[in-house]
DNA sequence: TTCATTTACTACCTAAAAGTAAGTTATGCA
DNA sequence: TGCATAACTTACTTTTAGGTAGTAAATGAA
């Protein structure tokens, strides 16, 4: 690792570490509470793989309506994350991408989503034990 | 980073970018669905500094009520992240810890808290626009 | 203007999440 | 047994998330 980023992780360690309080003047509070949900992180961990169309985001995140979907896209558009681009074409096709801003986010999704495959196993347990249900 | 680190970090690119689908078969989808929300992972986070009491907790996770608090160390006790030892005292004392499981979200917990401090500025804006509702 | 299709929105309803406040349990010692 | 305190639970209410179904906008060609 270089030195500036061996720096830059211990001072994130610090940081953490000497954080009294986690409220809203700690922006790990404020992260959370805008992207820590479900249908959200699904859409931009898809939209990771590349620029997609609603209709490919309906075919691939399975189970999410068709509102909750518009919804997440708009949220997401709104905070600069992703951005939209429609075609003038017949039927009419919009494709949505991972912003600069949306695209930052590809290292913590990548985290999360390794670590889910390492304990797949362990994951799927308690989800067939809870059935998803805390 | 060692050759097999490496290899690892391909396979996992690899298996999400050739997902057609995200569904209850995807470990990131069941992986969310336990965990991805405000609460539970700050306080995943705040148990990253170490031991901490229930009363600790509910002093450094500003604005979460008694109630959740509770409910959501339940279950992260139930998912086994988190372990829970009474002692025998007056008043009773109980200490929550991260298991070795609960350790493993130290790397994606952190990934995210480092990006948040990047991106403190403009989550802010966001937020304050916002004012957290999406 | 009419058309077919994708996309987006609205209204209404249900279910789940989360807050509040009160009460209960666990504990060792006096 | 009574006491004092932290930890936890329960009942009730409010708020938010989410589903369904129907409707509307956008589009270029016929």
């Amino acid at each position: 690792m270089e030195a500036e980023k061996k720096i830059k992780k211990i001072s994130y360690l610090e940081s953490l570490s000497s954080r009294t309080v986690f409220d809203e003047n700690c922006i790990i509070q404020v992260s959370f509470a805008l992207i820590a949900d479900k249908w959200t992180l699904l859409i931009l961990t898809t939209l990771m793989q590349g620029t997609k169309r609603n209709s490919d985001l309906q075919k691939q995140v399975i189970g999410i309506s068709p509102k909750m979907l518009s919804q997440t896209l708009k949220t997401l558009l709104k905070y600069g994350m992703i951005s939209r681009k429609v075609y003038p074409e017949v039927p009419p096709r919009v494709e949505y991408s991972l912003t600069e801003f949306g695209k930052s986010l590809v290292e913590p999704l990548s985290s999360f989503y390794n670590w889910s495959v390492d304990w797949e196993d362990r994951l799927r347990t308690i989800y067939k034990k809870t059935k998803g249900k805390k």
